[in-house]
RNA sequence: GCGCCCGUAGCUCAAUCGGAUAGAGCAUCGGCCUUCUAAGCCGAGGGUUGCAGGUUCGAUUCCUGCCGGGCGCGCCA
């Protein structure tokens, strides 16, 4: 589909005037609270004036006479504001007929047409034991950040890098070890910086019943792994591939690497170990890539995972990481471009800070135990636990507060959206007469019309989202159009006395419920039909 | 010491590549149910945007320097 506001800026376009370049600057999706300044804006006669060192209330006024001339009966009015702004109003007329497309095409309406095969890794935690709360965020995170690829036309795939080599995994074995003497009744030494968390009982437990002596390392990572998986599943998150770390080193994937850096002249020895000289890219310092013991580092297998990834014909990247990681993105970026692979939005590493628990019963404070992941959704359920994950930027420390989570009343925002669907399908219910096509000339309330404005700014949000990788917009937006909804509902009657204005007024339920309903599937949210 | 994130109302947060009167929710106070679900709506109070400069038509936003908080700086993974 092409997006309302497209179709709009595109007429637009054509109007230059006398050489004057316009960029538009509203509409965005915020827009009811300065509906004042109407549907399009635009601060391109200050711009202009700066450059020209001309006034630019007169640039204004030739601005507001040559488009007035040319898009005439798409607008209402054209109006100039102090210090140098041009503000325009869409007409009803214009705003009701894209209304009549998203009834038209509806889930369709809001679909782009990008055409880009992206690989999305995230989570990606170490094999060593159940989900942290802020793995559940980025699990979260990166689901909605492919559900927004896929929305606007890509081709996604979902992989999870799989740590199931190197010394965290040697600690796993040797603490399972170690537990398993305990169940047997002899001594038992956690190793220093080794696993004391109590899964590894049960791990331990289950590899004596049902292990039948095979390698415990591999007894130990099935488990581990579904244990993950069955976190995720918790959230309705699953993988299309997890990518053994392991077998990347044993197909010689990290020879290979290195071999390919090597041809380019970027390797070099120093003091016994391999170096990669990434500070010819724009890292800090060198990086070693092969230790004097001789053997691989972890970002020489990230190397060999990042190349295979570029080799298997994704044209983009994308990572989310905990900010324990940032450090390491220039390395990355380093490497890819040494490997030939120059473009420049080729990865974006996408940064997803902390959570931390708020509650007023301190069940996080067990015995200084972390919570665990899984406690968490068991508190709060799959919905809720997804949605305030959402509500903040990837970039901003999230405080997730379970108590109003699990609250079902006013001040919780998940129940105020899902208060919108119930009131929507009960009307539907007891409505009973169709749709009417021709309805236009029975929207007049002003809550009628900012109704509308406000549904066909949502594919602009789904944009904002898509380009600056931040679902939080989409729970911005929400929380807005709900908002809007119910001041709707209770200034304006939808099954009224006059079956015309009904009809209108059930046009607009509509497209509302189409919007919701796309946004929430956006998010991985049930809508609730009934509260 | 260096790098990244953050600092906005009593609390939790918004604020569109720099835009117009810095906005919501919670909490506080006051109104609205005989009518599509009051889990809602309407109204009031609440601000020197951490501090000090700079850039310009215009700064919460960009730059510099401080103050305060979080995280990271390995031949660990």
């Amino acid at each position: 589909m092409k997006f309302f506001y497209d179709k709009v800026s595109a007429l637009l376009q054509g109007i230059v005037s006398n050489n004057y370049k316009i960029t538009l600057d509203y509409p965005v999706w915020e827009l009811p609270s300065r509906q004042k300044f109407g549907d399009l804006s635009t601060a391109a006669p200050l711009k202009i004036a700066s450059k020209l060192g001309k006034n630019p209330l007169e640039i204004a006024q030739e601005i507001k006479e040559d488009l007035g001339k040319r898009v005439s009966e798409n607008i209402k009015k054209i109006e100039i504001a102090k210090p140098g702004f041009v503000n325009l109003f869409f007409s009803e007329s214009l705003l009701i007929s894209e209304l009549k497309e998203i009834i038209k095409y509806k889930q369709d309406y809001f679909k782009g047409n990008n055409n880009r095969k992206v690989l999305i890794e995230f989570v990606s935690a170490n094999p060593t034991g159940p989900l942290s709360i802020a793995h559940g965020r980025q699990a979260v995170v990166g689901d909605v950040i492919a559900n927004l690829l896929e929305a606007q036309g890509n081709q996604v795939k979902r992989e999870y890098y799989l740590n199931d080599q190197g010394r965290q995994i040697d600690l796993l074995v040797l603490s399972a070890k170690e537990r398993i003497k305990e169940i047997e009744g002899k001594e038992c030494h956690i190793p220093e910086g080794g696993y004391q968390g109590e899964y590894l009982k049960d791990v331990a437990r289950a590899y004596l019943k049902e292990g039948n002596g095979g390698s415990l390392y591999q007894f130990c990572l099935c488990y581990i792994q579904s244990l993950i998986k069955a976190d995720l599943d918790k959230l309705n998150i699953s993988f299309d591939d997890w990518f053994s770390q392991k077998k990347l080193i044993e197909e010689k994937k990290v020879e290979e690497a290195i071999e390919a850096l090597k041809e380019d002249g970027f390797v070099y020895e120093q003091e016994g170990a391999l170096w990669f000289s990434s500070t010819k890219f724009s890292d800090d310092k060198d990086r070693v890539i092969k230790k004097s013991d001789g053997t691989l580092t972890y970002f020489a297998s990230d190397i060999a995972y990042h190349y295979n990834k570029c080799r298997r014909g994704y044209d983009k990247l994308i990572n989310l990481w905990g900010p324990d990681h940032h450090g390491y993105i220039g390395r990355v970026k380093s490497a890819l471009k040494a490997l030939g692979y120059k473009r420049k939005d080729l990865l974006t590493v996408v940064i997803i800070q902390l959570v931390s628990l708020k509650s007023k019963q301190k069940m996080s404070k067990r015995a200084g135990k972390l919570i665990r992941f899984s406690e968490l959704i068991n508190e709060v359920g799959k919905d809720a636990a997804r949605f305030y994950y959402l509500t903040r930027k990837d970039s901003s420390h999230l405080d997730f507060d379970i108590d109003l989570a699990q609250k079902s009343s006013f001040d919780n925002p998940l129940y105020y959206i899902h208060y919108v669907c119930a009131r929507i399908e009960s009307i539907f219910k007891k409505a009973n007469s169709p749709l009417d096509e021709e309805f236009s000339k029975y929207l007049e309330e002003p809550q009628e019309l900012d109704m509308v404005r406000f549904l066909l700014q949502f594919p602009l949000c789904l944009q904002k989202s898509y380009y600056s990788l931040e679902p939080v917009f989409i729970i911005e937006y929400l929380k807005e159009l709900a908002s809007m909804f119910h001041k709707f509902y209770e200034k304006v009657r939808v099954l009224g006395d006059d079956p015309k204005k009904t009809k209108a007024r059930l046009n607009i339920l509509q497209a509302t419920k189409e919007v919701l309903y796309f946004g929430l599937g956006i998010l991985g949210i049930e809508p609730i039909e009934e509260m």
